[in-house]
DNA sequence: CAGTGGTCTAGACCACTGT
DNA sequence: CAGTGGTCTAGACCACTGA
């Protein structure tokens, strides 16, 4: 067998899908019928459609059947690695300094994002990441020492705050976001840049099981680009 | 049934792995003893570790077995609208503006891009789209004319290139890239910003079986972000 | 070559929901 | 209430690959 059955089903509906057999809008025929046109099981018939509904071309409703998405809803995924991994990927040698660690109490905004207590205690870590010795990523971290109390005597020369907050808690949900922003000038003074130069920006906040664990701002060196295909 | 079998067993095993029950590197049971254990069918097992695995928390093979993964490469997801719905799930009115449409010779960093021969024709349409007439995206997109001739004559107008191309070409790849960049004196304008504004950008092309079909650089109005959860 | 996952089947019952 | 998808099962054979 060179293809798996329900990939070859899957390759045939996904083509009539966007060769126009069937159309935006309409239905496709029952499992039943489709895996007696196919000649296979029922079963397999569902896995092929139940993959396309994940990839968001159609939609399946009990009884209504499956209908073909007028706009698929394109997804694009994207890997997060840590930055070490990605820098060493890229063939070049990693390096990072840790810029500042300090125990403040966490500040209104953050408390927010977060919520904390008032007079709640957090870490501010800030570090450099570097590729071949040129700036990478400015990282600017708290961590709710409510949640991981150690992390206040941790040494994070050796291994970054990144790698060490990973093997040391998991995580159960995470939001990431991305957007623009302008170098100021402490981050034109690490990452080597202009003040005001457009630099992108990932921000990200964990939390296990209901409490926040760590918020985190990385901004990347002038002209990072974060691409996929899809 | 509450929840469906396999989500139970896929549950119980990712809270092992984040417990620390089965480490980073070890190998988990094999279907047939997870199947006993949980007194279910192998088939549930599978179905249940197979998504793990296609979430990046495990790694399965034949004969070794399924080990759990040292770092877990987490994924990030994000769904790429039309930027109308977008708009339009914010709840906000949407209106776009066709600035530009002619065509043109392809330049020749877009040949090179879309892999074009020497004096291939694109059509180059530039537009702004709006929410609640404030300035969203800029669209500056090209269409490779050797491949969609009618879109020359296509009126704009009413359906913006984005959702036009939609409906007129499926396609079977996409790249996608974000990054930030500053706004020069056309983008101020369009966007109402300042010179040197650090903005948001989406750059996308596209392809239907080797053939490139579009390219499209779409800037943000100031502050955009990108956020998922996962 | 033997153990593990990959896939398939035929049949069954169930859950949801349009009509 | 009837049709469709959602899930489960027990068993089977196969494909890959580590030992």
């Amino acid at each position: 067998m060179l293809k798996a059955a329900f990939r070859e089903v899957k390759e045939i509906i996904r083509d009539r899908i966007v060769e126009g057999v069937w159309k935006p809008g309409e239905l496709i025929p029952n499992e039943i019928d489709l895996a007696v046109e196919f000649g296979c099981a029922r079963a397999t018939v569902n896995r092929a459609v139940r993959e396309l509904a994940e990839e968001g071309l159609v939609e399946r409703r009990r009884k209504a059947g499956t209908r073909v998405l007028a706009s698929p809803v394109r997804r694009a995924q994207f890997e997060i690695p840590i930055v070490r991994k990605e820098i060493e990927s890229q063939g070049q040698i990693y390096r990072h300094a840790v810029v500042g660690q300090k125990v403040n109490k966490a500040p209104d905004w953050l408390r927010a994002r977060m919520n904390l207590d008032i007079g709640a205690l957090a870490l501010h870590v800030t570090c450099v990441h570097y590729g071949d010795n040129n700036p990478y990523q400015f990282e600017d971290r708290w961590i709710n020492l409510a949640a991981l109390p150690h992390a206040a005597d941790a040494d994070f020369t050796k291994t970054g705050p990144n790698e060490w907050l990973i093997e040391a808690v998991p995580y159960s949900d995470a939001e990431i976001s991305f957007s623009a922003t302008a170098a100021d000038k402490e981050l034109a003074s690490y990452l080597d840049c202009a003040v005001g130069d457009p630099l992108f920006l990932a921000e990200r906040s964990t939390w296990w099981r209901g409490d926040a664990i760590t918020y985190v701002r990385m901004t990347f060196q002038r002209g990072h680009r974060m691409t996929t295909k899809y």
